[in-house]
DNA sequence: AAGGTCGCGGTAACCGGTTACCTCGATGGG
DNA sequence: CCCATCGAGGTAACCGGTTACCGCGACCTT
C-alpha cells in the first residue's frame, strides 16, 4: 500500500539506516544527503509506521487518562488540561471511562486496552484502602487523589481538608450556624468526599459547633440531579438549616435548582458553596461560591510525574510515595455574599 | 522483559501457532492443548503486546476524535458517547483538541499522531468549503456536520436548519415578535451556525418579520463568556429585543447570566432559547428552553459508519457521500414560558 | 607517508506478533 | 486394507521500523 523506508531508501539512492537518521534528525547526515532523502519523503508521500516503531522501541508515545466519566465538568476540564500538558511532552492521551464504579476501575488496570499505551494517569472514585495492592503494577502510574489509598505510587492531590475547611469557616464567619452537608457523609474514609467532610466537621468543631445528622443529603453519585434529590430529602426532612456545603459543584448546582424551585431564597436563606471551581458555577444564578483545587497545576504535575517516570534511566528509583499537593483558592461568590450592589447609572 | 508468545509456547510445549490460535479463540484447537496454553499463560503472567500485533494486522483498533475542547459540554457530552460506543465496537478512542482553529484542524489530517489510528471522526469548526479537498485522505473519515462541507465523505449532520425555525417558531407563537441572535450572523456560511442562523431567519420570513441587523450580538467563540459578551453588547445597543437565539446552549447560558446582572427578568422581558440540550441548561435559573439535537445517535451513527468503513472488504465502494440527519426534539423549558405555578398545599 | 580520527552511511539482526503453507495422524469410505 | 479427507499444530516468512556493528574515505598529525 504505502511506501516504507525502503522505498524512501531505494528512492534516494542511500540506506534505511540514513533515511532512519534522517527522519529522527540525528545528527552525522550529510546537507545534500539530508535534502536527496527529505524529497524521496516529500515525492513518495512515505508516512512512517507507528506500530513498527513502536514495536521496536518497545514503547507507544501514549498514556491512558482513567476517569469517571467525561460528561462531569470537572473531567472534562481535567482531561482537556491533562491532554494538552501530554501533548506538549509529545505524548497522546487515550481515555478510558470507569464510571466511577469499582469493577471497570480495577479494570483498567489490566485491560487489553491499557497495554496499548506506556503509563497510565488514574482518578479512581470506588477504590478503597484494600484495593491498594492491585495497584502494584509493572508500568509507571500516577494517581490523582490523596495518599491514603495507597504509599508507594505517587499521588496528586488536592488539599481537601484545608480546603473544605476553608469553605466551611468562610459560611461560619457570614454568621450561618446549621450548614448542611451535600454529599455521602463517611468521614472516617478515604476519597476526596470523605476528606472534604472531615475539613467541614473540623471547621465546625473548632467553632464550638456539632453537626446533626438530620443534616445530611446523601448523594451516592456526584451529579446535578443527585445534588437536587439530597436538596429535596433535605427540605422535606424539616430539619433547618441557614447553609448549606456541597461536597463538589454540581452538588451545589442541583441543590441550588431545587432551593429554587421551592422559593428558598440564595442566600438570603440557606447559603450555598461548593467546590472545584467548575466554570459553570461563575456563570449560575447566583453565582457560586467554590473552592479552585488548582486543576491546571494537577493536571500538569500529573503528566510531568508519569513522564518522568517514563524517561528515567533504569537505575533511577523513584523516590518513597511521592505526593504532590496543589495549592487551592476560595472563590466567594454570590450564593454566600449574595448579589453585588448595582452601581446607580 | 515480559513473556511473549515464544516462551508461552516452549512452556506449554506447542508452537506459537497454537498459542496464537489459543489467545485468538480459533476453533481448531483441541481443549486438552488449549487448557495447557491458557495454563502457562497464567503461570508466566503473559500480556500480548499489541505493538507487534497492531504492525502484524496493519490496523491498531484505535480511532481519533477531533473535536474543538473538551471544557465545552456539548463536546464533552459528545465524546463520551463515542468512546461507549466505539468500546462497544472493540475500538479504542484518542482524543484530539483541536480548539476549533483552522489550523489546527487542518493538522489533525495529516498529523504524525492521528497515524497512530485507523480512522477520523472529525467535528470541524472553522474549516471551509474550499478546504473540501484537504479531506480527501487514504483512511476513512466521518464529518460531524453538513454535507456542505464536502459530499464525498459521510456525515452525520444535525437538523440545525429544521430544529432552529423550530425554537423561532417557539418563540414566535409566545408572541415575540423582536427576535436578538446571539452568534456569528453568517447566514451564507456552511457551518452549524450559519444553517441554524438560516432556520431562524426562515421562520421570521415565514411569520412576515424582518431582522433588524442591530439585533445581532456577534460571538466568534461559542462560550459562556463570549455569550456574555455578546449580550452587553446587545443591551448596550439599545435596540430593543423581546427574545433571544442563542446559536448554543453555553451562548444562551452566557447571555442569561448578564440579563440577570441587568436585572431584565426571563423570560418576562425577554425569552432565551438555545440549541443543544446539555445537561446544565436543565439546572440552570431558569431552566434553558433548547432543541435536543439527537446526540446519542450522531455519536452512535458516527462510529458505526467509521467502523463500517474500516471493516469493508476491500470491493466494498462506500456510497456516493452518505449523509444521515439525526431527529431533534424541541425541549421547552422555564426561560421562554416562565416558571411552572407551585401547587399550593 | 603511515597511522589515527572522525563523519557518513551500509548490512543485517531484532522487536513480537500473524499466517500461508505444510506435515502428520486419525478417521472413514470403497 | 488402502487411500482420501480432515483436524491439529509446526515452520518460517513477513509486517516496517530501530540500531549494533562495521567499512570506507578524507583530513589531520607527527
Amino acid at each position: 500500500m504505502s511506501a516504507t523506508m525502503r522505498d524512501v531508501a531505494r528512492a534516494a539512492g542511500v540506506s534505511v539506516k540514513t533515511v532512519s537518521n534522517v527522519v529522527n534528525d540525528f545528527p552525522h547526515v550529510a546537507a545534500t544527503t539530508r535534502s536527496r532523502v527529505l524529497e524521496a519523503i516529500e515525492h513518495l508521500g512515505y508516512q512512517m509506521n507507528f506500530s513498527a516503531r513502536n514495536l521496536s522501541l518497545g514503547r507507544t508515545g501514549m498514556i491512558t487518562l482513567a476517569v469517571p466519566e467525561l460528561s462531569l465538568p470537572y473531567f472534562a476540564a481535567l482531561s482537556d488540561e491533562v491532554i494538552d500538558a501530554a501533548s506538549e511532552r509529545g505524548y497522546t492521551v487515550l481515555i478510558e471511562q470507569t464510571g466511577g464504579q469499582r469493577e471497570r476501575e480495577l479494570e483498567v488496570l489490566v485491560s487489553a486496552r491499557r497495554r496499548m499505551t506506556d503509563g497510565l494517569i488514574f482518578s479512581p472514585l470506588a477504590l478503597r484502602g484494600p484495593d491498594a495492592p492491585t495497584l502494584e503494577v509493572e508500568f509507571p502510574v500516577v494517581l490523582l487523589g490523596e495518599r491514603s489509598l495507597h504509599s508507594r505510587v505517587p499521588h496528586v492531590a488536592m488539599a481537601n481538608v484545608d480546603a473544605a475547611r476553608a469553605v466551611t469557616e468562610h459560611l461560619l464567619a457570614l454568621g450561618r450556624r446549621r450548614i448542611a452537608l451535600v454529599g455521602t457523609f463517611d468521614p472516617q474514609g478515604a476519597g476526596a468526599g470523605s476528606l472534604r467532610t472531615r475539613g467541614f466537621l473540623e471547621a465546625l468543631t473548632a467553632a464550638g459547633l456539632e453537626h446533626p445528622p438530620a443534616l445530611v443529603g446523601p448523594a451516592e453519585a456526584w451529579t446535578r440531579t443527585t445534588g437536587a434529590e439530597a436538596m429535596r430529602g433535605l427540605l422535606d426532612g424539616g430539619e433547618p438549616f441557614d447553609a448549606v456545603f456541597a461536597l463538589n459543584d454540581v452538588l451545589a448546582l442541583g441543590a441550588m435548582r431545587v432551593l429554587y424551585e421551592r422559593d428558598v431564597v440564595v442566600p438570603d436563606a440557606v447559603a450555598v458553596a461548593g467546590f472545584d471551581d467548575i466554570e459553570e458555577g461563575r456563570f449560575a444564578r447566583p453565582s457560586l461560591t467554590t473552592v479552585a483545587p488548582g486543576l491546571p497545576q494537577i493536571a500538569r504535575t500529573a503528566v510531568e510525574l508519569l513522564v518522568e517516570r517514563l524517561t528515567a534511566e533504569a537505575g533511577a528509583v523513584d523516590g518513597p510515595g511521592l505526593e504532590v499537593v496543589a495549592d487551592f483558592t476560595m472563590q466567594p461568590r454570590e450564593s454566600t455574599l449574595g448579589r453585588a450592589p448595582r452601581p446607580s447609572p
